[in-house]
DNA sequence: GTACCTTCCGTACTCGACTACGGAGTCAAC
DNA sequence: GTTGACTCCGTAGTCGAGTACGGAAGGTAC
């Protein structure tokens, strides 16, 4: 470990991922392929696997693989400008979900409170909020 | 119209949803297909619209089809209990939901204010947390 | 009666991020 | 020298909720 002959399933270990996921990466050409020497296996280093760790973290920030491309074409930290218009377009579209989220989680409160509250008690009033004429 | 001889664009438009929903929706089950009279065209009534607003409605509060289809069988409303449970169910969902876009949203925001901060000169600050070796 | 719109029906495609499968080749251990 | 694990590679399938396509038949307006 820690050199520069791993295996692909070394590199999968140490980033996290499924050795699937690599090769998906790779068809789509988010992280390279190293070279084959003639018919044998190919070797990775440190750098796969931390660039693996990046598209794994980006994920978790929201970003999409092909946002993660992006990402990935300002990896020289150079281009601060760009990354952070990148994130905040991200931020927006996840402030927005918020929003639709907790829309959502205020009427679905809403309706379980009238079902406890029992008022109407001939229907459910969810079912009956659901198949209203209006 | 608001009779019961409506073509199936008729009632697309009633419902807001197109054509080829419903056809879709028809072919997965979650409504139904009237007789078709002697190779004519399908008759429609009201119903088949209240149906298709119900999903739509559920829909809008974060059920998935295959959740629609539970909440159809209760449609009768008298099993408010179980209604109640599917809702609350679908409402933990929701609220671990907006958790994690919480956590996303709060670590984006942190990096970008780090990048106004401009606290490090050299690399951008987003690009470094992505790049960190842990 | 014909031009045009809609319906009917089946099949196939879309998107995103993988996952599964299968056969062949490689490598290390015993 | 063979077993067994791993790698390589291509193709295909998954999920959800539709959308697209295309040909045939039904219905309507002029």
């Amino acid at each position: 470990m820690h050199n520069d002959v791993m295996s692909i399933g070394q590199v999968a270990v140490l980033a996290g991922v499924h050795v699937e996921t690599i090769r998906y990466y790779q068809r789509v050409g988010l992280v390279g392929e190293p070279p084959r020497p003639l018919g044998g296996i190919r070797h990775y280093g440190e750098t796969a696997v931390a660039r693996l760790r990046f598209i794994k973290r980006a994920q978790q920030l929201g970003f999409a693989l092909s946002e993660v491309r992006n990402l990935l074409a300002l990896d020289d930290g150079q281009s601060c400008r760009e990354t952070r218009a990148l994130a905040e377009k991200k931020l927006g579209s996840i402030e927005q979900r918020l929003v639709d989220l907790r829309r959502m989680q205020k009427l679905l409160k809403g309706l379980i409170g009238e079902c406890d509250s029992g008022k109407r008690r001939r229907s459910c009033p969810i079912i009956a909020t659901l198949t209203a004429a209006d």
